[in-house]
DNA sequence: AGAGTGGGCCTTTTT
DNA sequence: GGCCCACTCT
């Protein structure tokens, strides 16, 4: 195997690319001399995604093969934006080169080595609401109790239990950290995990947890295959790696144990994923888990005007455990951020639609703005607003396509053509079915059990109550159909095209959408000829809208967004919505510990998305039963008032009927200006009117 | 054992 | 505003 011994002064001269030109003096270096192990801290806008483009450009163009390299990021978005990018650089995409988020490359290896730990090539994969109702499952297997005390939800099982196989802790800790109400269910809650793990291996099927776990594992028991592995991958880049897990670190470290080129880059001041157990440790201690490790640092940003920075500067400021660092501005002066205290969520959506228009107007395009939020149902109004206007917008966020439910309904028929032990999938199968409930279908899967393939499930004798006869008839007639299609088109079809169709009509007053819903899986199905990959794509990533049509990327739209969706993603006009006190620092992340940093961390992405236009806003009430005063968010209360222009609207009357208070006033402190409104009767809509 | 209905609940973030 | 759960009826 040929060893690439790379300097600093070499002969850029014969490159089809122009590094020096195209690249800032910190850039290039780390693009020349990221050899061994690297750690770039890179804050935001600082080139960090060029910059890892640029170091797969250049070691591509040094000779290494593309197969050599593996290039892992962490969501899918990220991950497509590289690729794209190294495709655009390159003019095509290295054929070969290993590209993708943990999750998927876990999974592309766990395909071939399955069979070593258990599992068949075959296995199937478990997403979070799958993961959910097996839960469900096991705790009603276990007889627990659920009524005697106050039983944690399948969705906050999940969460401890994830968080501990995550973090690498055991389920006690994590429960007496995290989850203090539970501490007398450490025990309860441990058997759930056991029964759980049981569950997923009987049905050969891994959550996202295993995906990781079950691939760190191997390589730290089969040598041979982590030789093989480590050998494979020359060069290893992480990006957002403040961002990964313990275990996600592990995975990392075994691969790169032979070559110890790995190259990780990350800005602790965008840690925002401790939910999922990241680990800022990994970062900050990569120095020492790696002897002679270099480290670079970007610290210019090419991205936004130096008035947006320093909002983003002075607020990132606020957080004790970083640190401490600021953005340089290089771009020239430009507006200042605009603070913008609305009367109500309607009001927020016509400014912002109004501000959308008057943008376009001048020239900014659509697809060059974004509204981004805290939590995924915050943007509801908005949509109305746009939807009015007929403005065009692409939705991230919330629930996706593959999550919806009558497309899941539709997945997990096509699961149990590859995986026929598919307990979960099973189980919604039939449950679909009038007359079958989870007891049903547990006896059911019980009496089907050990069929290796839908064939011979169908050739078992099954016996089932009197109600469930014609349910489990009309499943059997769906799953014929699917034993004579082997792709996955067909296999949709042979299923949409059945008894679901009924089904559909029946159960959901927008039947219709739903249906075309499901042509349109079938026409993206038809892109795969293979059932596995089809369903590794879908189960891999959720949000469609990128995967199905290219074209709509570029057209144009603007985005509406998550926050931790939009990161590492730039926009000329940026509006972040809904800064207010207990939506954004959201109060629940505020309990836990460090939670408040998080936010205001969440925030600074938020702000540092934003090229040229930075707007904030928020609604001063809200509620929808009641009517409720919100105070503008701690992060822009903490902030001096002269970073911002003080945008003042004409408060609208605010449209309710019901007002369910004791109090006759009410202090709106609006950002410093306190306001003592009355309250009783509608004097209060006038008084906000007048504000 | 399931289905249907009314009431109480709560809303984080991703793979 | 919608979802989930518990309760009751079949």
């Amino acid at each position: 195997m040929k060893e690439f011994i790379l300097q600093d002064n070499f002969d850029l001269s014969t490159s089809q690319i122009d590094f020096k030109k195209q690249l800032n003096d910190e850039q290039l270096k780390v693009v020349l001399n990221a050899e061994g192990p690297a750690l770039v801290l890179a804050g935001a806008g600082s080139g960090k995604t060029r910059t890892i483009t640029y170091r797969v450009a250049f070691l591509l163009e040094r000779g290494v093969s593309a197969e050599n390299i593996l290039l892992v990021t962490f969501t899918n978005k990220a991950s497509r934006e590289m690729t794209a990018r190294v495709e655009s650089l390159l003019g095509a995409y290295p054929k070969g080169l290993w590209g993708g988020t943990f999750h998927s490359i876990a999974n592309r290896l766990l395909r071939v080595y399955a069979p070593k730990i258990g599992f068949t090539s075959n296995f199937s994969i478990l997403d979070s609401e799958d993961s959910k109702s097996l839960i469900k499952v096991c705790v009603k297997d276990l007889n627990i109790d659920t009524g005697a005390k106050r039983f944690p939800s399948p969705a906050k099982l999940l969460g401890i239990i994830s968080y501990a196989r995550n973090s690498g802790q055991t389920i006690q800790t994590v429960v007496e950290s995290r989850y203090p109400s539970f501490s007398e269910l450490t025990h309860v809650i441990d058997r759930v995990g056991d029964l759980y793990e049981l569950r997923k291996r009987a049905a050969d099927a891994m959550d996202f947890d295993d995906l990781l776990l079950k691939l760190k594992d191997l390589l730290y028991t089969d040598a041979a295959v982590r030789d093989r592995l480590a050998n494979q991958f020359q060069y290893i880049l992480v990006d957002e790696y403040q961002d990964t897990n313990v275990v996600q670190a592990q995975i990392i470290n075994q691969l790169a144990s032979i070559h110890k080129n790995v190259l990780v880059v990350g800005d602790d001041a965008q840690s925002i994923y401790s939910f999922r157990a990241a680990e800022i440790r990994n970062i900050l201690g990569f120095p020492k888990s790696y002897k002679g490790a270099k480290t670079f640092k970007l610290v210019t940003n090419y991205r936004s005007s130096p008035e947006i920075l320093s909002v983003a500067n002075a607020s990132i400021l606020k957080n004790t455990t970083q640190f401490k660092k600021e953005l340089e501005p290089v771009r020239p002066s430009f507006e200042r951020p605009n603070l913008v205290p609305a009367s109500n969520q309607r009001q927020e959506a016509e400014y912002i639609a109004q501000q959308v228009l008057a943008l376009r107007d001048k020239g900014t395009k659509l697809s060059e703005m974004a509204v981004l939020f805290r939590a995924a149902f915050h943007s509801q109004a908005l949509e109305f607003e746009l939807m009015k206007r007929d403005i065009p917008y692409e939705y991230r966020g919330g629930l996706k396509f593959f999550e919806r439910a009558h497309v899941k309904d539709i997945v997990s028929h096509v699961r149990l053509k590859v995986n026929p032990k598919d307990e979960v999938a099973w189980m919604r199968v039939l449950g679909l079915q009038t007359g079958v409930g989870l007891v049903t279908a547990q006896k059911i899967i019980k009496q089907i059990a050990g069929a290796a393939s839908l064939e011979e499930v169908l050739a078992r004798e099954v016996k089932v109550g009197k109600r469930a006869g014609a349910g489990w008839e009309s499943c059997r007639r769906t799953l014929h159909k699917m034993t004579m299609e082997e792709l996955p088109a067909d296999l949709i079809r042979a299923v949409t095209g059945g008894e679901y169709r009924d089904y559909v009509e029946a159960e959901y007053p927008d039947f219709m959408d739903r249906l075309d819903d499901l042509e349109q899986f079938a026409l993206f199905a038809e892109g795969y000829k293979e059932v596995r990959t089809f369903l590794d794509e879908v189960s891999l990533t959720s949000d469609y809208g990128a995967v199905r049509d290219e074209s709509s990327y570029e057209s144009e739209k603007m985005v509406l967004s998550t926050i931790h969706q939009a990161k590492g993603l730039e926009w000329d006009a940026v509006f972040v919505i809904n800064l207010v006190d207990g939506k954004f620092p959201n109060g629940r992340a505020l309990e836990e510990r460090g939670g408040l940093e998080e936010e205001r961390r969440l925030f600074y992405v938020a702000t540092t998305r934003a090229r040229k236009h930075l707007f904030l806003t928020y609604p001063i009430t809200g509620g929808y039963d009641t009517l409720t005063i919100s105070q503008p968010s701690m992060f822009l209360q903490e902030l001096p008032g002269d970073l911002f222009e003080q945008v003042r609207l004409k408060r609208a009357a605010v449209q309710r009927s019901s007002w369910d208070t004791d109090e006759s006033t009410i202090v709106l402190d609006d950002l410093g200006e306190r306001t003592e409104v009355d309250v009783s009767g509608l004097s209060f809509l006038r008084g906000v009117d007048e504000l």
